[in-house]
This record gives C-alpha cells, structure tokens and sequence, in this order.
RNA sequence: GGCUAGGUGGCAGAGUGGUCAUGCAGCGGCCUGCAAAGCCGCGUACGUCGGUUCGAUUCCGUCCCUAGCCUCCA
C-alpha cells in the first residue's frame, strides 16, 4: 500500500511517506466566521475528509482545521449588522459545524480558533524579531520577505516579475512591497491585544502558522487547501514558519483542490449567484450535494449546475436501490471491506471519480446476481466503500423515503397502495394504474416487485 | 501583461501511444397485466493547426478559448 499525492511543490504525484507512521498530522484552512459557508467552501472540508478517511485506514492521524474568528471581514460583519463580533463568530461557528455535518463531513480532531491562540502568535513574531526575519514599524510588525530566499517557490512566482506588475501602493512603512504583516494595531472600536508593540491584532497568516505548530509540531505532513491560497497565504505561512523553526520543513505535501465555478462563471456577490451549503440543504440532501463535489476529481475545475445535483441524486438512486433488501447490520458493516480497486483509485491522489466508477462496477454485478450470498457479498463492499467516501450512511428506505420532494404522508400513501394492491388482485387494472397516476402526481413512485410494491419520494 | 491549471460523446466526468471508463439523459430489446426498478444492446467523444510515430485523444510545438492567482476570496 502507498498512497500517492499530487505535491504542489514539486509539481507532480509522489508517494507519501509520512514523517511518523504513528502520528500523520494534517492542516486545513478553515473557514473564517463572518458568513454562511457556500459550496465553493465545501469542497476543500468534503475533499479533506475523504482523504482523512482514507489516511485513518493505515495511520494514526491527527486533523486539523481552524477557524478564523478574528479578521476585518468579521469586524464589517458585526459593523454591519449591529451584532457583536461574538454574536457573529459563535452563529457562524455553528452553522459551518453543522453544514458541513450535513455533508458528511466528520469534525477534524483539532479544530483551533485563532482567538485562543494569540499567546502563541505573538511568541512566534517574537522569535521571527529576534532572528531578524521582522521588523516593527509605526504600530505594526511586518515578515521580511528577504529574509527567506525560496519565498516564491511554492506559488511558483518570481518576486522581480511580481514587484514589476504590482499594482496596488506599497504602504510606507514596508521595507519591500512583498513584505507582510504579521501584527497590526486595532483602534479601540476593534477586537484587540497587548502586545509588546501596542494594542493590535494579527495579521491573518501567522494565525495558521501558530496554530499548526502548537498542535501539531514544526513540521506537518500534509498541508490542504484552495487553490487560491497558495498565494499569498501558503506561501507567507511558509516563509514565516520555515524561518520561526530555522528552516525546518514546514509541510512535507502541500495538496489544493481546485475551484467551484457556477454554470461556468465565478460565484460572486456581485453575480448573486452565491450558494449557500445553509440554503441548499433545506431542499437537497446534504449527501447528494457531497457525492456531486467528489464526482470530480478534486484538483480539478468543478462546474455547478442544477444537472449537477439531479444527477448526483439519481446516481444515489442506484447505489441506495441495489442495497435494498440486502439486510446489513452494523456489525457487518464495520467489519466490512470496500474492493481493493476502490482502495487503489483513492489512493492514487484521491481518485474519487475512478473510485465511484468501480463502485458502479460492483452495483451492476450486484443487480445481476440472484444468488443471495453473492448478493450479500457485494453489498457489503459497496456500504464499505461509502463508509470510505462519506457516502450510503442511511439505510436505503430512509433514502427513498426522504428523497424527493413529496410531502404525501406515509400513512396516505400506504393506505392507497392497499387499495391498489386489492384492485390488482381483482385485476381492477384501470383502478390500480388511476391509483398510481395518483401517487405519481404526489411525487410517489412505485416498483411491484416479488416482495411487494415499494415507494419512494422522487423529486 | 506575468504565472498556474484546464479544454473528452446531449450533459457530468475518469483514463490511455494501438479492444471497455463510469454515471445521468436518449433509443431498441428482455422482464412486467401495464409500468417502475433491474438486465442486455446501441450511439463514428477526445478545442485548432502542425510535428514525432507503423499508429496520437494520449508525446512535442503553434494558435484559439476557459478558469484561478498576481488585491488577507476555498
């Protein structure tokens, strides 16, 4: 078994050999509270718990994510609603845990907030001060850029090029343009610190740095994602804990995912065209949402449609109708494995699309077999390969029954299937296709099948 | 303008130097009282123009297009 990740760094897939077996330790960017997450911010929690899924199945892993609960999106938030900044943290907080529950995304071992970790941003400044990585100037503490020669080489940028085609002013207390702040004074009406430079507050990269040190040590193996972060926010982390630890390796794999587009354009405010994990599962299951994020793969570019989502949810027809009438308890399922072809799509830089297609493979063989053990057999490969996706948690009638739309009581629809099924025995046709063209308009359709005639709520 | 990713059948989306992706939708068949579900089968897919090769969607180059970053947006 290796597991091969495509490293941002080195620009190619290489096999992954963690630090220490006994304690693989990874970090994502979280969110920062001042909003409801959209799908765009879904993708990398979806991504990165596949992924630590798939890490816990060979070590001992500890995840962590953060949360941003101080920042100056968050002050214009609580500015804006007349909320305190608290008030706007804990309701985001809150909402972020459960959105993503909803998704299937399990909580990370370790999830830091900035706010409990200044102590700990400031020691580290410090240490940059005194190595002579930062310097103080009017309020403020600034990274020096130079002091790190391979600042750059992450993003794969080339400093002279970007100070060539910088086009924002340079504030007059940097020494050079690319120079970045590590803390900054607050006025009184802004959340603040002391610090031995004055009230302030951090600047938002030393945030990470600081945390992933203290909970996971100098160096983590692997360091997640957007896309979009790899500049300035990866790169600035990694020059400032790189030269806070004397050079030691920061992240041994840099791994992000790719960007969410919406019917192939950027989701902006502007566009109004911004969707919110909050809105969307009021109407969608929250694990056709997940399932639709992993049907690509995910350094790739993902684009949103309405398709997108009923596409996702007629696929979960399939899975969850081939498990239908197999009956699994827990037990077995814990016990279970997913098929080894499963295993080595996701471990070849998290496959997840080659993943599913061999999981499709399984469900066919399923659908053919009338063999019960054979059938039993495959089943439980395909639950154990949703355990490893995050997917096919609920038991199928579950599925079926809360799929679709339909607001049709159980009890009404049972009570017209009984009396569909005594015309059929009357072979009352007209009557038993009128009672179906019934349910059918409620959003009900039904199987006859050997064992009776099932329902399901089809969107 | 610079840097970095992409452009695959009606749609989504893997992959490969030379027989299969997979899913959704569609068509035909089987099954069914009729359906549905399921099974079987079908559809001359790889942005453009060149090059390398016995052979390229897959390697190289050109061009066109798209997205992200270069402004603390995943």
């Amino acid at each position: 078994m290796t597991i091969f990740l495509y490293d941002t760094v080195k620009g190619e897939k290489v096999p992954f050999e963690p630090l220490s077996p006994e304690r693989v330790t990874m970090y994502l960017c979280g969110p920062t509270v001042y909003n409801y997450a959209h799908i765009g911010n879904a993708r990398p929690a979806v991504v990165f718990d596949v992924l630590a899924r798939l890490l816990r199945q060979h070590y001992s892993l500890v995840f962590a994510r953060n949360i941003t609960d101080v920042d100056d999106k968050i002050n214009a938030a609580a500015k804006e609603s007349g909320k305190s900044i608290g008030e706007i943290t804990e309701r985001y907080i809150d909402a972020y845990n459960s959105d993503m529950a909803a998704l299937g995304v399990q909580p990370p071992d370790i999830e830091p907030r900035a706010t409990a970790h200044i102590v700990e941003m400031v020691g580290m400044i410090e240490t940059l001060l005194d190595k002579g990585c930062a310097y103080a100037a009017d309020g403020h503490v600034l990274f020096d850029v130079s002091a790190y020669p391979a600042y750059g080489r992450l993003s794969r940028r080339d400093l002279r090029e970007m100070i060539a085609g910088a086009r924002v002013e340079v504030a007059p207390y940097k020494k050079a343009p690319h120079d970045f702040v590590l803390w900054k004074p607050s006025t009184p009406d802004l959340p603040g610190w002391d610090s031995p430079w004055g009230r302030g507050r951090p600047g938002w990269h030393i945030e990470c740095s600081a945390m992933a040190k203290k909970h996971l040590g100098p160096t983590i193996d692997i360091h997640g994602g957007g896309q979009d972060l790899v500049f300035p926010h990866h790169e600035n982390e990694l020059a400032q804990s790189s030269c806070a630890h004397d050079g030691a390796v920061f992240a041994r794999y840099w791994l992000h995912n790719g960007f969410l587009s919406i019917d192939s354009t950027k989701m902006s405010k502007s566009l109004g065209n911004v969707l919110l994990v909050h809105d969307m599962i009021k109407t969608i299951p929250g694990e056709a949402i997940r399932l639709a994020l992993i049907s690509a793969h995910y350094r790739q570019p993902l684009d949103w449609s309405d398709d997108t989502i009923e596409a996702a949810k007629r696929m979960l027809d399939r899975l969850y109708g081939a498990i239908r009438g197999v009956e699994i308890t827990e037990g077995e399922r814990s016990a279970a494995l997913p098929p080894d072809a499963v295993v080595a799509a996701l471990e070849d830089d998290l496959n997840t699309p080659k993943a599913l297609s061999e999981i499709f493979e399984r469900v066919r063989q399923l659908n053919k077999s009338s063999d019960a053990a054979t059938r039993r057999e495959i089943a439980l490969q395909v639950v154990a390969a949703g355990d490893l996706l995050g997917l096919l948690r609920d038991s199928p009638e579950v599925w079926f029954a809360g799929a679709g739309e339909s607001t049709m009581p159980a009890e009404d629809i049972e009570r017209l299937l009984g009396e569909r099924d005594a015309a059929r025995a009357k072979r009352d046709f007209a009557l038993a296709d009128a009672i179906r063209e019934q349910l059918a308009t409620a959003g009900i359709a039904i199987e006859d099948g050997a064992g009776g005639t099932r329902w399901r709520r089809s969107g």
